[in-house]
DNA sequence: TGTACATCAGTGAACGCGCGTTCACTGATGTAC
DNA sequence: TGTACATCAGTGAACGCGCGTTCACTGATGTAC
């Protein structure tokens, strides 16, 4: 049997995820090292103090924010990289993988690359950790392609990297054509996609 | 003759420097969303009144700020790029003149890092608009390249974007390495220097 | 099932503090003659 | 060169405001018997 939270603990948990739901709302119009306690209470209509239940610092919740926002995102990772079809059809996926993704979580998207580089250094760091991590398994993942026979350990790791940053730059250009025409984010796909098949390219004749 | 500034200019000038220096070194350690005009001024010795007569707002300072770290970052890209050589080559002198330009700017280079994401919408604006000037030259100069020969404007634009993005994450490698062992700056080469790599084997396979 | 006590998420008053902005000012520098 | 007036970078007092944090509290939920 499914264990079922208590009354408190429920409504504990529904608080927190208002707290949480609140600040990624005004953080897409600001950083999170100006995000103010108080502005993510008055949000959801609690104390000020209430706050301290859920979390020591705007710090805090923003490590809490990072969890969300890259925790669920491994599977996905792994069944992109890992998908079979020839290198075009691959890219085009991958592509409107992100598209959509950005479609969809918007916020959770800034707020990643917000805070990447931003103020906050615990922040930081646990952004860091997450995109190690999706490293690791996409060289994981990369190291399972034939194309990968005769690679070192270190140029999987870099190619696996070099496509992250490449997934991350591609969610900040959709997301800077959400609010604009069909056409630009059309534009963005064209852009997307080349960017990765030159990068295919260069990892085919890699060894050459 | 050379204009000479009025005493009156020459220590409006001098002051306005002091805020922005401030403002930088401020920065290193928060973004500037959250940067107090106070906190500035405080830090330069003067009233904070004194700040309304060089800046209308911590932005207007923050759009000065991109001008300073990247107004002159112009003839450097264009002879990096169009350096002769063999690839190699041409991608070791690269890295290495994007490794001197972070020791001997760090703040800068933070800074620009921090704020192309960040919560301050003029200054994201500011270094887009200088991003997509470094493309447009970038491209220019990658026009001038045999190897370009049969490449469309739309693709040239593409490689040229990407090799600005490149230079800036290697930018930023280079920045979180900067307090760490020479060692690890060595690795951070490695890896900026592998991936150029790749994409210049992308580059030159691209109409295969 | 009922009772008595413990827990603890959320409250509301209070605090001291630094913020951005206004305003009239001062006194060194600049300019006209 | 000297004088009289204009300019304007920087000053300092004052303002109202929202901030983060503390503290003792309340009352619904949880638990032991």
């Amino acid at each position: 049997m499914s264990h079922t939270l208590g009354i408190r603990q429920a409504q504990k948990q529904k608080t927190r995820q208002a707290l949480l739901d609140a600040a990624l709302r005004l953080l897409e119009e600001q950083s999170l090292s100006s995000l103010g306690l108080r502005e993510v209470t008055r949000a959801v209509g609690v104390a000020p103090t209430a706050f301290y239940r859920h979390f020591r610092s705007t710090a805090d919740l923003g490590v809490a924010l990072v969890e969300e926002a890259l925790g669920s995102l491994h599977p996905m990772i792994r069944t992109t990289v890992s998908a079979n079809g020839d290198p075009d059809e691959r890219i085009a996926r991958a592509v409107e993988l992100i598209s959509g993704h950005v479609a969809r979580h918007p916020a959770h998207v800034r707020f990643i690359a917000r805070e990447r580089h931003g103020g906050v250094q615990p922040v930081r760091q646990a952004i860091q950790d997450q995109l190690a991590r999706f490293g690791e398994e996409v060289k994981h993942e990369l190291a399972k392609d034939p194309v990968s026979t005769g690679w070192s350990d270190d140029d999987l790791l870099m190619l696996a990297n070099l496509y992250v940053d490449q997934m991350l730059m591609t969610a900040s250009l959709f997301l800077d054509a959400l609010e604009g025409t069909e056409e630009e984010r059309e534009r963005v796909v064209q852009i997307a996609t080349r960017r990765m098949r030159l990068i295919s390219i260069g990892r085919h004749h890699w060894l050459d």
